[in-house]
Order: C-alpha cells, then structure tokens, then sequence
DNA sequence: ATTTTATATAAACATATGGTTATATACTAA
DNA sequence: TTAGTATATAACCATATGTTTATATAAAAT
C-alpha cells in the first residue's frame, strides 16, 4: 500500500482514547452520546477522535434521525482485522451502559 | 492486549520514516549509516527514530564491531506480520546501495 | 416558530513530536 | 595513546496533537 494511507491509518490508532473507541465498536454500531457516556469524556473529544478515525477510513457513519451511528470501516486495509483482535474485550463496559438504561439513545 | 502497549506499537508506525524503516528491514538487517544512505536523512534523526521503534520492541539491534544492525522483532505483536506485508516493496533501494559499493559498511 | 437534543466546528492553550546542530560514547586502527 | 569511524544523546526549535470552552448546525419535540 501507499506509505501515505498507512501513515495516516497509524496515525490514527496511535492514540489510547480512539483504540478505545476501536474497541467498542467492535462489539456494536455507537452513537456519539454512548461513547461520552462510556469513555467519560466530552463530546467535542470524542467527535475530533471519531472525524480522525473517519478520515483514515476506519470507521464509518450512519445517520439515523439526531443521532450518528459509528461502526468499524477499514475495509481498505488487508490487515485490520488481524489489529481489531488485539484489541481487548469492552463488553463489560457495553453491558454496563445497557444495564445504566443508557442504550438507544442518550 | 494491554491499550498501552499497543498505543505505544502504533505510534511508532505513525510516521513515514519509520514505516519506511521498516519495510527497508523486512528486507535485510541493515546498519545506521546504511539507513541514513537510503533515507537521505541525518544520522541523528534515524538513530531517534530507530529508538523509537526498539523501545515499541518492533526491531532488535545486534552490534558487529562498530556496526549496529538493525532488524525487524515485533514478535510480541500477534497482527505484526500482516501489518509488514502491507509495507511497498523497497527491494529497489536496497539494491541501490549495493550497487553504488554502500553495503558492508559504510 | 421556538426550544431541546445530538453532533460538529472553531479558537485557544499546553504538551508531544520530529528535525537540526553540537557533543558524547563506543569501538577500531595506527 | 591518539585519530578516525559509527552511533547515541542532548538542547533547541518549529510544528502537530489532544483537550477545553464556546459556538454553530441539524433534527425532534413542543
């Protein structure tokens, strides 16, 4: 691939809170809210996060009404998902936010 | 596993010169002087990104007299290989510094 | 229409990063 | 021991990055 794509594609897993969000979407599509709600940390933070991750095509967006649903892109990297699995288990924190009624939407 | 070390792993992907690095690795160890000969750089900003990448454990060094050669580890990294695989072929390069006499060393 | 909710963007600031120049260290050769 | 070669480290600086606060946009509910 180009040097260029992977620089940025790294550069965007370089970063704790977006291997975070990563994470968490490996288990299931959030919305913005959920992921403040789960990593508890502004919203501006965690839009400029996921516009990074969206820039590098690993993730993408799907409006549905106010809400916008982030999944798991990265399509475009043979490797991806060889990465995702490293990533450790969030489902405990998923779980968490379902049990606090915090699920769809917000 | 552990976000942190994982953090650590693609921040020192997320740079060109690195990545650069390590496709020229993938080939062959390879000494500083040789680096600092293909890359076109200085030797003390190769030697820093070569810090980098030792420290994510993603190359080991192995010193022959005044020589330190450089090659790819990563082996703590389940995804590394796929990830290698992904880097642009720099065969050219190397092939470059043999012809203009620049292997062994330097 | 106006208000509320969800999200994005902008401005400001502190910290991190990468490059350069200068210097230190490690080994070799004389 | 001294000079030369290979590499590492330090200090400095410019740019990039992540966070915060404030504001803008977009859709929903009233």
């Amino acid at each position: 691939m180009e040097l260029d794509q992977l620089t940025e594609c790294y550069k965007a897993m370089a970063d704790k809170t977006r291997l975070n969000i990563l994470a968490l979407l490996r288990h299931e599509e959030l919305c913005v809210c959920e992921l403040v709600d789960i990593l508890k940390m502004t919203q501006p933070s965690i839009s400029q996060h996921l516009r990074k991750l969206k820039q590098a095509k690993l993730v993408k967006e799907r409006r549905n009404s106010q809400w916008i649903f982030y999944s798991i892109d990265g399509e475009i990297y043979p490797f991806i998902k060889a990465n995702l699995e490293a990533l450790p288990d969030m489902s405990a924190k998923i779980e968490e936010l379902k049990a606090s009624g915090g699920k769809v939407c917000c």
